[in-house]
DNA sequence: ATGTTAAGTTATCAAATGATAAATAAGGAG
DNA sequence: CTCCTTATTTATCATTTGATAACTTAACAT
């Protein structure tokens, strides 16, 4: 039995566009971005040149591939989560990471991080300020709240301070790096991972919370 | 001024072997490894198929890379460290990871080990295997007698022991993937990090040991 | 100095690969 | 049914890239 060569359906653009972003994620997710556009195209079911209807250059269509995987996924309403008073900030934070892997603990999108983390784009640069805006420094603030310590205004945030956040972030990402990364069995569930994370970053912002005190305190005695 | 076409220094069969191999560790961490042959060639100085006369083939090359970078770091005293009883277990492990970051916390290492974990490269997951067996599994031993719980003869390491080994590991890693695999400026001094994680594992291991006697318990209930 | 060995270069090949132009055919409008 | 638009394919180009063969020259031994 031969391969017949069959011709793909005839699709709205829109359609066909939507479905080759769709497979060039998975497809540069497995292979690194140094992948042929041929073999994409194999796998799409379409033939090669077809891609440049769409995307007129492969740079182009990795540029996309970012654009879908960074920006797509990105729920404005984590940060609301994270400064709702009206739940405890352990709870809080445990119920924001737990939302926050469910939507990037994927073989895709971590796997195309790391790529492009390792080829230095600018888009991984931008992402990871993103979450230090967004995600860590309100993180920051609602610790600092807790604790009753001055607000962002009147003090600025302290590297220290930065750092106690990106310890639990990267406690939590690791795992999802051998996971869906590396395809690891991890037995630990991350439920366990998350918690861990969440109350040693609680336990860590007390030391850090005195810190601030004490260098407040030196502050005024020497004014 | 002309670029002078300069003939590459005429070197002993071992010096300049040593030298491609030095300089394809660097270029392929950079590059990644579909870095192309010539530029490697151009950056130690060197025409393109003179590589072909100390690697048969560039996968032979990075063959070599992969051996250089993983196998000639190790320290096999690393693992008398961790089983060392003359010092206190804590200040056994933050010392086994201070000497440890130190041998693999630089640029060239971290890149080349999150490209080939990401091509799925069988020497990665070997690497894995190694670590969990020489270094994580000792240091489960040493939880374990610290603890006055029975050792790995009496009864096999559970999974979740395992696991508690690997949470500190990955917060040390992934400090090292921020710095120096995204070149991040991470204000948290590394001994921090180390201390910090190393406290949260011994801390850990006590509800793990609770765990263990636990069961051990209803088991001879049951029985 | 002279010849031999081997390190290094020049020239070149064949396959792979991103990209383009011209030809084909599917599907809807009239 | 016919025409027209456009999604898709076929054929092909120009570079890039891993690899080889033949030539050149540095260094050392006699």
């Amino acid at each position: 039995m031969d391969a017949v060569p069959q011709r793909a359906g005839r699709l709205s653009r829109a359609e066909r566009e939507r479905h080759i972003l769709q497979e060039a994620i998975s497809f540069f997710a497995e292979r690194g971005f140094s992948g042929q556009t041929r073999e994409l195209a194999k796998r799409i079911g379409v033939t090669q040149p077809l891609l440049y209807r769409y995307f007129p250059t492969k740079a182009d269509l990795i540029e996309r591939v970012y654009e879908e995987v960074y920006l797509s996924r990105w729920d404005p309403g984590w940060r609301n989560l994270i400064t709702d008073r009206s739940i405890n900030l352990r709870d809080r934070l445990i119920r924001f990471y737990t939302l926050y892997t469910e939507a990037i603990f994927t073989r895709d999108w971590m796997r195309i991080y790391m790529f492009s983390g390792l080829h230095g784009q600018p888009i991984n640069e931008r992402y990871i300020a993103h979450v230090e805006e967004h995600l860590l420094a309100p993180i920051v603030a609602e610790m600092r709240a807790q604790k009753g310590l001055p607000d962002m205004d009147a003090l600025p945030m302290q590297p220290l301070e930065l750092e106690i956040a990106w310890n639990a972030q990267s406690g939590i990402f690791y795992y999802g790096i051998r996971r869906y990364v590396y395809g690891i069995d991890v037995k630990t569930p991350l439920a366990e991972i998350i918690e861990t994370n969440v109350e040693v970053m609680l336990e860590g912002a007390g030391a850090v919370a005195q810190h601030l005190v004490d260098e407040t305190v030196d502050k005024t005695a020497a004014d």
